[in-house]
DNA sequence: TGTTAGCACTCAACTTAATGGAGTGCTAAT
DNA sequence: ATTAGCACTCCATTAAGTTGAGTGCTAACA
């Protein structure tokens, strides 16, 4: 069987009034809403149709169609209109919080949830190459040493760490040329024992605080594998009834509160995105790689800080989501954020 | 009337059973239950006394009781159980985890949360003085200075700035010198115009970098104000039909996103408080300040890092949470926390 | 005088049956 | 190819009945 247009048009219009009411939709509403002019019962036999290919479904005789997730995937590739939606105030509103990522990352999940009335998540940037650039050890008082380490790119770290008798002056002096002589530019795995052993040695006596201070760098780069994410609005959720049920709305809102969840899978974009498109992406219903997610649907999309700095944005809700609005938001939204971040 | 022995006792029975069941309780199942060899006519006449003395109260006309505000109050007050719970685990899993304290605080949230079955939010401590104690600037790349700040209570800040074109060594030695004579010791109030002005004349042409690095200080010191608070099992409130009512849900677990909520009233101690006894807390129904916490309870507790550095912790649960298990994981909680800041 | 057995009464919760209506599929006419 | 018409299905809603846990009251009892 074939696909027709007008059998297009009526997949559409059943996907329109579906996202609308969140009811099943029958013949006759598809008959006078539609501007096609047909009768119910010509709508009906093209449904009958739509069905056997898998686009809609019946929850049970004689109740209305849904669209099905074939259907929903249809109307999200195919039949998007691109409507241009207007997010201005999003800018200022970020802005005058200036300051640091985290700000303006929270920031915007939580733009996105109130504008949307969805759920989402922000993932904070994941930088792939982490080298030492700088590293630098002062004495604050008698018994703490501070430790700074600076990234390549300019990520700083720092850590506080308590010795027992004070460190001459001198002393720090010799730590921190070895230091940055040994460990400038190194990553994670090329710190390795011999180079560790190597610094020891020529420290001497001081080789315990060696090891603080390589405990502190190594993780300083451990932690940056473990993006932050930030979440917003999980109890948007509630407000569709076909998610609002108690188990599945604890497993949802329960995914959000447990940020690990997404880690695996809001991580890093899966190809090489082209920078202009944003790689939004549409997940409906299964094609969510997580259980608690099967039965919402998820937008995704991905924002570049700076080359090869990637992060993640995430919308979550229900399958009859309204994409179009999804979609132009986070486009919208992906113009401003490369426009804020330009300026940095 | 008076609250005799027999009358408090079975008001307790009630209480205990209906903690259980979460089902109003009637008199037959408390003659059996308790251990007061009483007929089930019996308790209904004191039943209805407790009643008249608002207790309890009935739900509707035949129905069993239930505990009234001001009955949870006088359980909770007269009738705990010191029982001494087994939180023995709680050491280990967050050692493992050592490092900062926003791990430990995070972990301490979930950590109660999966224990009570409740929702918990710990609010990390709030330093009542922050002044200057180090402030270092250094050279990072030619086109980036590092400000590093420490304050007095450890707690280091840093930020990158950008210049225009590099400083030369010798500024920046100067410039350390300087801010950390005039500086040190002195909090955002002491810092004021005339201070600046006479560091800014001092470094003569590097006025303009003064201005960034007093930039950083005020955000830092500023940033400080605003308590992190970390939350956990907000999702536990589904498990309470009484409370799993879908706004009054989305209410609690909204409280729960948006942290600000809390800000106002787990903020700080109320009075000076007793080391010893961390000062818990129990708030039933309308003793809690915020409206949309007024169906539930919400048992508090103080910790103490060091001097006059405290950080708060909160249990919500329906108004029949199981106060002595509470109670008990809290208290035995707090004494670990204890150690493991003494450690420290 | 405090306690208890007994009984009539109440009321939410559950069960069952009846009704209505939205929607379908099929057939025959256009 | 389209549509009007009709019989059929099944969910949702309502109404009526049934159940059972629980109460309050009274009268008997120790």
């Amino acid at each position: 069987m074939e696909l027709d247009e007008r059998k297009l048009k009526i997949l559409q219009a059943i996907i329109r009034t579906y996202l609308d009411t969140g009811e099943p939709v029958g013949s006759r509403t598809i008959s006078k809403y539609s501007d096609l002019k047909l009768s119910s019962a010509t709508i009906r036999n093209e449904m009958a149709d739509l069905e056997e290919m898998g686009y809609i479904l019946q929850p049970h005789t004689s109740a209305g169609r849904i669209p099905s997730d074939k259907g929903y995937r249809l109307y999200v590739d195919t039949m998007l209109e691109a409507k241009e939606s207007e997010v201005n105030s999003l800018r200022e509103e970020i802005e005058e919080k200036a300051g640091k990522l985290d700000d303006v990352l929270k920031q915007v999940a939580k733009f996105l949830a109130k504008n949307t009335n969805y759920a989402t998540m922000v993932s904070a940037p994941r930088y792939q190459t982490k080298h030492v650039k700088f590293i630098q050890i002062t004495s604050v008082d008698p018994e703490h040493l501070l430790v700074v380490i600076v990234l390549d790119n300019n990520i700083v770290k720092n850590k506080m760490i308590r010795v027992d008798a004070e460190v001459e002056e001198e002393m720090i002096v010799k730590l921190n040329f070895i230091l940055n002589t040994t460990l400038n530019g190194l990553d994670l795995v090329e710190i390795n024992l011999v180079l560790i052993q190597k610094i020891k040695e020529q420290m001497g006596a001081y080789g315990a605080v060696i090891d603080s201070v390589l405990d502190v760098i190594g993780k300083t780069l451990v932690d940056e594998e473990d993006p932050e994410i930030y979440t917003s609005g999980a109890t948007n959720i509630l407000k569709y009834p076909e998610l609002s049920d108690k188990s599945k709305a604890a497993e949802i809102i329960g995914a959000f509160e447990d940020k690990e969840t997404f880690h695996s899978w809001l991580g890093l974009p899966d190809r090489e995105m082209n920078s202009d498109t944003h790689d939004i992406q549409v997940y409906i219903g299964d094609e969510n790689h997580v259980d608690s997610m099967k039965d919402c649907s998820m937008v995704t999309a991905t924002y570049q800080i700076e080359e090869g700095v990637y992060g993640k944005i995430g919308i979550v809700g229900p399958k009859r989501m309204d994409y179009d609005k999804v979609v132009g938001t986070l486009n919208s939204l992906m113009g401003q954020l490369d426009d804020i971040f330009k300026e940095k």
